[in-house]
DNA sequence: TCTAATATTCAACACTCTGTGTATTTTTGT
DNA sequence: ACAAAAATACACAGAGTGTTGAATATTAGA
């Protein structure tokens, strides 16, 4: 069952397919293994030698998106916070762009996306616990609230990104997120 | 089938019940009409008289739920700005206290819930729209995403006090989620 | 090229849940 | 007390599941 066979690789990639067709066509709670196989023109029998359910199925392709996620952003290194901020930013809105067919599947769930799940608990925070050691910060409560409330924020702007067409570049998002952390969304639009 | 009939109040209370506590143990999806009832000790045939299915069910939940909280919140004049907005925001949580049964009901569907999607376009967009013309704003891009972040960021604030066990007083809540959205987190901890 | 391994196919199996229908009993509102 | 309505018990076909075992096809490596 190692992925150096053909057999195997071309398997799981029209199954992937096939599940990102039918997710565009109805939510995930209504795709069958049957229907999927049908799609698929593979035997049922085989999909449960691959994945334990559908749910398992989604799962799997989240974990190697969020993988190579991971490979993006580690190369960072840390000198100005500031501006290792809208770098990550920005980069994370590139790699979407770059996934456009795997974005469309992560936006499908919402934030109940493991990708995002993912994200928000390692990445995020670990940009952030950086920046609470820097800056001292105490206040746990206050600093908990901080985190869901960012990061929450930047998970919805990356997905409501995502659904409008990705209109804006990298660049200009990463800048968006950051302004709207640093000094918050009242600020950025005059409001505060 | 009017709810005048006691049998009826008493079926849909049991299955509500039953519904919240099954939630309690398992993720929506695994949920069947068949467990459901027999956990109610309701004949599964009675569910199809009320429910097409349970997510029927479910979104009836979240209808009516939403429906006592627009009554909570529809109260409100508008006079000055920042006093409405703090005071909005402490009252849907002080709504979600009284309503802790349900609480636990809506944070188990995260962000996806029916009652937050609600809570974002009409209450929260009502709010924000007088705000836009109050001020004028007229960038729509940055405005748009200026909804995404700050409706998300609330929304998980409401679930993150929801699952740490409501703590903190509504007032505390209202007055940190207004220093959020209004000056940004960045600049309530000194980050800025 | 040959072979051993293994991925896939195919048919079949018992099983669970669904949605619906019908006849019967119980409870309700008036 | 009576008619209407709700809940029950039961049966039914249909769909999907997860799992077998044997046959077939494809692969990697010698």
């Amino acid at each position: 069952m190692t992925d150096k066979d053909r057999r195997i690789r071309k398997t799981r990639q029209v199954l992937r397919q096939s599940f990102a067709s039918l997710l565009a066509e109805k939510p995930l709670e209504d795709i069958t293994v049957k229907e999927l196989t049908e799609r698929a023109d593979i035997n049922r029998g085989t999909f449960y030698c691959h994945y334990k359910d559908i749910y398992d199925l989604k799962d799997q392709i989240e974990r190697e998106l969020f993988d190579e996620f991971v490979a993006v952003i580690d190369g960072y290194g840390v000198d100005n916070l500031r501006r290792e901020l809208r770098s990550v930013m920005t980069d994370v809105f590139r790699f979407l762009q770059h996934n456009k067919e795997f974005g469309t599947i992560i936006s499908a769930y919402k934030t109940d996306s493991l990708f995002f799940a993912w994200v928000r608990s390692e990445i995020f925070r670990r940009g952030l616990s950086e920046w609470q050691r820097i800056y001292g910060f105490q206040d746990s409560i206050q600093w908990d609230y901080y985190l869901d409330f960012v990061v929450a924020g930047c998970v919805t702007m990356l997905q409501s990104w995502i659904q409008k067409g990705m209109r804006e570049s990298p660049e200009e998002m990463g800048a968006l997120s950051e302004r709207f952390i640093l000094y918050g969304p009242g600020e950025v639009l005059g409001l505060g």
